[in-house]
DNA sequence: AATAATTGATAGTATTACTATTATATTTGT
DNA sequence: ACAAATATAATAGTAATACTATCAATTATT
């Protein structure tokens, strides 16, 4: 898996950068180095200014790549749901069980991604911690509308589509596919953020794993 | 239930003001103004300079009131979760049957706030499509364990408390109460959300309401 | 070696997010 | 009704942000 990746490369909407960063050692150092800046520091206080002191070049460098933090982000969530894509198609091909294939997205969509596993500029782990904290970010905005147009989010709704497809095949008849494979994407990134936050509100811990829950809640409403 | 609430008023975390703008006229409009402005032009664009020349008054007199414009959403959010427990509260007691019971929390906290019921300076209605779109950000922050301890997020945390013991109620041996309240109660928010700019990911539509989808699904899974 | 492209350094602008000061209303206590 | 207290308005000022523009210095390409 890893090292099938090695060989494969994610590509992103052209409309996301100005240059393509995977182009350049410049380019991937900004990658690179912007998912460490905005874990450590957090999205709202990180600025192409600190990113250029911390990589060394400069503010006006960084501009030549992204239009602006924004974009940067939805650059990275891009990228990070093309990765969970690429894993969910690759989880649940030649499953012939429907219930069983379903499961195995779930998994890869609720996981913690744990160790760096990445051979690239690309650190995995702390990229799922940013899109828990961070990814509703980019859609919650005045501008979503006109972004959706352009197709900032194409892999996200392409991440539900392929559940919500997953979903019919268990069970043709149920009413409510679509909203329960947004509910399942999202939810399990909020209750990563409520583990680490809001420990009270949620059953996850060390020993209870996000996928038994909605495998149960699937297997009970969908079956 | 409209009348009721006329004689009652909300009270919220004295930390989330400089002064209660419950105590003046400058205070309500800045509260009644600044839900709308919100509402306008989006929590980024948003500013107290801006609120300041939409009410004929001045920024730094608002500065009198709050701290920074997180405050003030925090402030909002906080004066909307207790009227939603408010309103949870009276629509439960006194039910018996702890699944109708949940039923009934389940509508209060799923239903989207269509008219403006308030007699007072807060428009409910408006204030609903601001927590739809901007609640997330009160928390979404590198401050939160801080803000969290200082007891911004206490009646929020209250509204998803009470929603597990109805889900005990109903069966004390589901395992994952906490996780499934916490679900229903960010879901429900995140799902209004999708059936404004991501339509094709959410079953909810006008014909279709999202508390029949969390009964569907309760049900099944707790019952 | 010449040319093109990339990056770096510097400067500059408008806006934001405040703080501080002083003036002017408005309220309240006697 | 008048003085004192309080609230609000107006103005100015600061540091940081989010850029844009220009030009110099590298580095890569032909």
């Amino acid at each position: 898996m890893t090292n099938l990746l090695a060989n494969l490369s994610i590509s992103v909407n052209e409309k996301l950068y100005v240059k393509n960063p995977e182009t350049s050692d410049l380019g991937k150092k900004i990658i690179e180095h912007s998912i460490l800046l905005i874990h450590e520091i957090g999205f709202e206080s990180f600025t192409f200014k600190k990113l250029g002191d911390k990589i060394q070049s400069n503010e006006s460098s960084i501009y030549r790549y992204f239009e602006n933090k924004h974009k940067l982000l939805l650059y990275l969530s891009s990228w990070y749901w093309s990765w969970i894509e690429y894993r969910l198609v690759f989880a649940t091909t030649n499953v012939s069980d429907p219930m069983e294939k379903l499961a195995k997205a779930i998994e890869i969509v609720t996981e913690e991604i744990k160790d760096d596993l990445s051979i690239t500029h690309i650190n995995e782990s702390i990229l799922n911690k940013i899109i828990i904290g961070e990814f509703t970010k980019t859609f919650l905005t005045k501008e979503v509308d006109e972004e959706n147009k352009e197709g900032y989010f194409l892999v996200y709704k392409s991440v539900v589509n392929r559940i919500i497809l997953m979903i019919e095949e268990v069970n043709p008849d149920y009413k409510y596919a679509k909203t329960l494979a947004s509910t399942l994407v999202q939810g399990a990134l909020h209750q990563h953020y409520l583990k680490e936050h809001f420990k009270n509100i949620t059953n996850l811990s060390e020993s209870n794993c996000l996928a038994d829950f909605y495998i149960d809640l699937i297997k009970k409403t969908v079956l």
